[in-house]
DNA sequence: TTGCCATATGTCATATCTGACATATCTTAG
DNA sequence: CTAAGATATGTCAGATATGACATATGGCAA
């Protein structure tokens, strides 16, 4: 499966630049692993301003531990629906939102 | 169920200002919704922008004219997920997501 | 009016995402 | 080292989103 490689590659440290369309991605679905990253991140970066373990988002935004680790992770089975939830759980602004995006 | 309150109400032209917090939605609801609506706005457009039919955008991203017309009315089934694909399908740029957003 | 094309709405089987759980792998303090 | 807390990974039953289809409504030209 497609997002499954993107995912490994990230994982194992790979990150070239920024989008991994080096195999076989459609620009579109770079662009799309792109945003999910980046927000993904963002995700990480506010709970930490947060001082928040994963159990303790999990339960703010009525999930689980290991869904959230996955958030973080890029996990290809999170939506970036559950992504920007979460964000807007943490207080997230509409601009920080548009800021994660475009970066 | 709520989100189909918030489509209604969409539906209706009921549009106050913005987000329609003010009747049991939370404020991360209402963001959401507001999100939601704002970036189906932006597929509306830049699909008339493009002059294609709804046929022919469903085409285009491997889906069919209903479900276009139901992202496009704010159809709670929906995810932004769906959205964001058929915006990057019709070239839409990072910088151009993060405006729809932050509007 | 009629016909035609575009868009909207309802439904449904299947595909995908979800929370939960178990368990593994860090990290860090003692 | 070992223990404890945090994070990562794998799995799966149930929940939600999906494309497809039928059908309805809207708009507009003949």
């Amino acid at each position: 499966m497609r997002k499954e490689k993107a995912k490994r590659l990230e994982n194992k440290g790979w990150k070239i630049g920024s989008a991994e369309d080096f195999l076989g991605l459609s620009p579109e679905e770079s662009a799309y692993i792109d945003l999910k990253l980046n927000l993904s991140a963002k995700l990480r970066k506010l709970r930490a301003e947060q001082n928040l373990t994963q159990t303790e988002l999990a339960k703010l935004i009525h999930s689980s531990q290991s869904r959230v680790a996955k958030i973080e992770t890029g996990d290809p089975t999170v939506s970036i629906d559950l992504i920007i939830k979460s964000l807007l759980a943490l207080g997230a602004s509409k601009k920080q939102l548009a800021r994660a995006i475009s970066s």
